[in-house]
DNA sequence: CTTTCATTCGAAATCGTTTTCGTATTCTGC
DNA sequence: GCAGAATACGAAAACGATTTCGAATGAAAG
């Protein structure tokens, strides 16, 4: 029952471990007799490799690593789900860490996923990564790196991204086409390069349709939390009354803004306009039901998964790796804030 | 830099390669001198020891394997939260797993999990798991199993739960002592254990505070979806206008039906409280807020972790290991909606 | 000067699989 | 009947760490 292996079945069998080995896994060498035999006896007895010493000799785990900055996201949930559906049909394993954000975590993590030999990386930059030489030891020991989301533009890995300037410049168009004159940015923080460039999409639509700049209705939320849209909404009512629309870096900040609005009896859209980011599954459910942008979660992981993939499978014949960027479509969803 | 092994070291150090796998495990029949020169070089080339090969021969993957019924919802982000910052404290790797609550699917990971010989498996049992037999297969294999949240009556396993019947009464008999008489219940589906307690805690308020169980006002949720939700709240409303509050199983029912009532301008919770469970991050966020049972996520799944952890420990002593049921209290969140 | 014993080290087996390279047997064609 | 080629199987060497057991050295004891 537990865990017998290639010696026990080839003692019953009256074969050699060699020859048994070379049946299951269809050796030419091997009459189609005897494998039948063994086939069918593996089954009987539900013999099942043992991975690790299969290692050993293939040096192929197959467990990937996935490092994701937060857990409890729902559009991090949802590349992971992607990520792993994908791993299942390649049957791949996945080992799931998490970096809170933290460099220092991080790089633990990349450690951590280096000593169990993980095939492939997939991972989205911490907010606070600043250094890259835990990156670089992965690419030092050849292993396929991918990254999702959130990539570093100084080291040259593959990855799959959604185009944040386009998006936001399409998130604020909108708002301009609904009449908006005098729209506010909760931007997130000054590190990863998607919080830049929501914030340079913004400015892009401003420009593009002639609206003046104003640095002032810039309001930074570091730790992207409904809190700090609350907060913001309320300094954005008491001092700056003109502001008839907000474009938020993710839609946890929108929907903090939205409570505050809906506290003041504020009408959303008509008095302030509200667009998020992310399309969260709450998006669509508080009151009322915030525009926003879609970033194709689910889609993303298996993208991802399927360049750590094709790359390996480069690395096995000895081919160089092409590295390639996929940027994903994001779709404007809009509802009842705007 | 990329792998170097034991042989490697002893070699330029002129040992053998036992002494340096003796050193650095602080064997006591190497001298003092020698373990310095091991560890230090060791240190110096960033040594470490290949987990495959250490596992063929202690048999200890130091992996455990978690199996979910739902990647993206937002208590079991929290668990896995908690068991993989538990893990991470004893050098474990968690390997996720997502059964999508289906009977099938998790049969199918179970066997993959343990084919990949991890030390344990935490689990919450899938809404259609009927039959126990992959269940029996990892007890068989004397393969620490633990429970979290969805947990199977027939099996004796160690669990980490919460008292979904007391909480259910909790929550109900707060509508009551607001003064509600006419409560409706969105329940889950027939089969998990949790949404029968949910069940049975709203019949048990009601059977104590004297009002009647009426049948008619009980609609099932086979999804736990916002959208029955919001469709059984207007079929309260058309069909059933005398009821005043509504205990649903889960937030996201109840905030479907939030989303109705308010379309409807039916006043939250003068007309109809609404009250949830689980405490997602959204039932704060929405308006009117919403009141539910909180349920101690995070620290359920730190408890699982450590209950696996001990119940190893004993095994490898040879002791029987003692099944532990852990209860965790869960509090009742008064908010806006009721 | 032998015996005993602690100290320090290494040879070798082991974990279970993969794979190379032989060897033995049968089969072909001439 | 015999060289040569298929065909079918096995022995054995990896992979890298762990651990048992034995051996060498030197020191202490008699």
């Amino acid at each position: 029952m537990s865990n017998l292996t290639l010696k026990d079945i080839a003692k019953t069998l009256n074969l050699s471990i060699t020859t048994v080995s070379k049946a299951l896994k269809d050796y030419p060498d091997v009459s189609a007799k005897t494998k039948e035999r063994v086939k069918a006896y593996a089954k009987e007895v539900n013999f099942t490799p043992n991975a690790y010493a299969a290692f050993l000799r293939t040096q192929e785990s197959k467990i990937i690593g996935v490092i994701i900055p937060r857990l409890n996201h729902y559009f991090f949930s949802n590349v992971l789900r992607g990520i792993m559906n994908a791993a299942e049909e390649h049957n791949y394993m996945v080992i799931v860490l998490n970096s809170e954000e933290s460099y220092e975590l991080e790089q633990k993590q990349v450690d951590r996923l280096l000593r169990q030999n993980v095939d492939g990386i997939l991972m989205s930059i911490a907010d606070s990564t600043h250094e890259l030489d835990h990156i670089n030891k992965i690419i030092a020991q050849k292993i396929p790196l991918v990254f999702f989301d959130k990539y570093s533009k100084l080291s040259d890995c593959s990855s799959v991204i959604i185009n944040d300037q386009k998006a936001a410049f399409a998130a604020v168009e909108h708002l301009i086409q609904q009449g908006k004159k005098n729209i506010a940015h909760f931007r997130g923080p000054l590190l990863p390069q998607n919080s830049i460039d929501r914030f340079l999409g913004y400015r892009k639509a401003l420009e593009h349709y002639g609206i003046e700049y104003r640095k002032e209705w810039v309001f930074r939320c570091d730790d992207i939390s409904s809190d700090e849209g609350y907060a913001y909404a309320k300094t954005v009512v008491e001092n700056h009354p003109e502001i008839d629309a907000v474009f938020a870096v993710a839609d946890m900040p929108a929907i903090g803004a939205i409570k505050y609005f809906n506290e003041q009896k504020i009408a959303i859209p008509e008095q302030i306009a509200v667009i998020g980011f992310s399309n969260w599954k709450i998006a669509s459910l508080i009151t009322p039901s915030l525009s926003t942008i879609n970033q194709p979660g689910e889609l993303m992981g298996q993208k991802a998964f399927e360049i750590f993939y094709s790359e390996l499978q480069q690395l096995k014949k000895g081919d160089e790796v092409d590295r390639q960027i996929i940027e994903l479509d994001t779709d404007l969803i809009v509802r009842s804030s705007t």
